[in-house]
DNA sequence: CTGTTAGCGCATTCAG
DNA sequence: CTGAATGCGCTAACAG
């Protein structure tokens, strides 16, 4: 920068002045420093810029479970906050160990970044009040209990429990089950597995829909083995919503016991647009559109660093139910038992 | 710093030594700096520490193409790489524009990463030529034209796609499709499409296998597209193998032309594991360890920023063809034309 | 083994 | 509107 200063004749502040714009400086000068700069390829150093200044300009997110990369749909919200990012000129920095408080705020306290996003909310989450307390800037993928003063975006996952309910209502089924996440998810208090439990329970009866709650984690083995108990201990269930890639194991399920979808058996399922084009046969179900809510949160974030942000943004993103051809929720067709799904359910009870 | 010097009574430059560990420290002064550190929760700042040691303790992963997030493949390669960056301390920067050659080279020159990974390399690519000449350490997910020094991870596909070759050879096809990556990716120089244009086209015909080269992108669009073009116009064709993502279209495309997989059309595919689980039905294919290969990137990058490295480390990360119940390739079925299907396939011909 | 000191490259305050 | 001076928090010589 001395060099610039010097090759341009003018003093070291007036380069600083002309690349941050933080004071008015006259054309002729400005001029001569920026074909200083050009001439000389000059590069501000960006640590320097952080030590001196206090801001990193970059913020972090931190990623879910040790176990996130079998949990696809998360991976885009990082693909949007990447773009937002990038963007605006800012760095993404990625981060594992979600679950500790420490570390997240650790990394703001160091310097290495200027706010947070975290996804994988739960209920009453730590790291929110730790956030919070620290009065460190974040945004939220997902919601919390207390969301006052908090800038969020999650996905209206109540609405499509209630959407895929109606469409399934509408074509005929009395009994329905939902996939919903892990038990240990519910446990912890995830915040979307609660939502969807709750509206799940109310909103069935409602339709005239008995409810089945069923808790899977995402793998396929898991849902598996999960949705064969449904399917031998009740033949009444004629459809089931999954709350993400349950989907594959319970479709497996079927397959074994002689259930055809959709002719026999509905599916619907959550899952992000990127995903549900790649899947063969095309699945019915819910859009989670989680490249726009990866760029949303980044973007509230930078607003609320660079001070553009007036009141703090909340964004429940509207799901939208597609309903696509081979396994779409299909005109009500009572389970019926023929001799070869008996013994199928009973090979599978037995086990 | 002048702090916990004071309260633990030590020279301000002790307290770094006992951070850094770059000199050794008696363990009485150790004890009592570490205790002042702990009393006054001191957490040393990130910027300062790059600024006067010159590293950033960073490293940089650009993402591919903009519709990047429609190929989870490379999506996993992160979350390895993520992986090892918070393993060794360091932070994992993303950031988009992949391309151009400038724009990675200012992150380090800005000082914001100490090293790069690559992915998406090209045959003769204009990256690595800038970071060689630029002096700047990087790893790549890939190949070039000219390895000499250069640390890599790559899969084996030249590998993957002789097994697949000799798998539907003895299943006794005579007649195979490769569904390549897209067009402009060839053109581009994708080294991974070329090796495996060029291992297709001279291992079939050794196998006694008519090679067809198709190219198109993973969108189901596209390869439906070709894959529809293909079974009109080569009804000798039994088996094909995608690159990538492409089965999902080839799929529809025979399901559309009422030939059933695996009894008259064999499908193999080069898929990342996590994503081969999660499909229904399971499919044939070759494995290909994302998870890992981002890991060792960035492993090696590490190794070469702090010293570890002795030479160079090539990585060919060897693919291993498993055989899914569903979709297997399947003892050679003659395609039969009957009179649907030749309907089906002129209707085809004259979109 | 420990202490002293001079910068790292920039932002910013203050005097002109 | 411009320029000189100070310090951000830490590392790494250098000197004991």
């Amino acid at each position: 920068m001395a060099q610039i200063a010097e090759r341009a004749g003018v003093a070291l502040s007036t380069v600083s002045y002309v690349l941050s714009g933080k004071r008015s400086v006259s054309q002729q000068m400005r001029e001569r420093v920026l074909a200083a700069i050009e001439e000389l390829d000059y590069r501000p150093h960006g640590a320097a810029r952080a030590l001196a200044s206090g801001a990193s300009h970059t913020i972090a997110l931190f990623l879910p479970s040790p176990q996130w990369h079998l949990v696809p749909i998360q991976q885009t919200f990082i693909a949007g906050a990447t773009q937002a990012t990038s963007a605006s000129d800012y760095a993404l920095l990625l981060s594992t160990a979600a679950t500790d408080p420490e570390a997240i705020t650790q990394l703001v306290a160091q310097g290495r970044a200027d706010g947070v996003i975290l996804m994988e909310t739960l209920h009453d989450d730590p790291r929110v009040e730790r956030l919070r307390s620290a009065g460190y800037p974040f945004s939220l993928i997902g919601r919390t209990n207390d969301l006052t003063g908090i800038s969020f975006v999650d996905m209206d996952f109540g609405g499509a429990i209630e959407t895929s309910l109606a469409q399934l209502a509408r074509l005929g089924h009395t009994c329905v089950a939902l996939f919903n996440f892990a038990p240990e998810l519910l446990t912890a208090g995830y915040t979307a597995a609660l939502i969807a439990r709750d509206v799940f329970e109310t909103r069935a009866p409602e339709l005239g829909i008995r409810p089945i709650h069923v808790t899977s984690s995402q793998a396929p083995r898991d849902a598996f083995a999960a949705a064969s108990r449904l399917l031998s201990s009740e033949p009444e269930c004629t459809a089931a919503i999954t709350t993400g890639w349950q989907f594959t194991g319970l479709l497996g399920a079927l397959r074994a016991a002689d259930l055809r979808v959709p002719d026999e058996f509905s599916v619907v399922s959550v899952i992000a647009a990127e995903f549900a084009e790649m899947l063969t046969p095309a699945l019915t179900g819910v859009d989670w559109p989680a490249f726009e809510a990866g760029r949303l949160a980044a973007e509230m974030l930078i607003d609320k660093l660079t001070g553009k942000e007036t009141a703090p943004r909340q964004h429940l993103v509207a799901a939208e139910l597609v309903v696509r051809e081979s396994t779409g929720p299909a005109p009500r067709a009572k389970r019926s038992t023929t001799k070869r799904q008996r013994r199928r359910a009973a090979f599978l009870g037995a086990r």
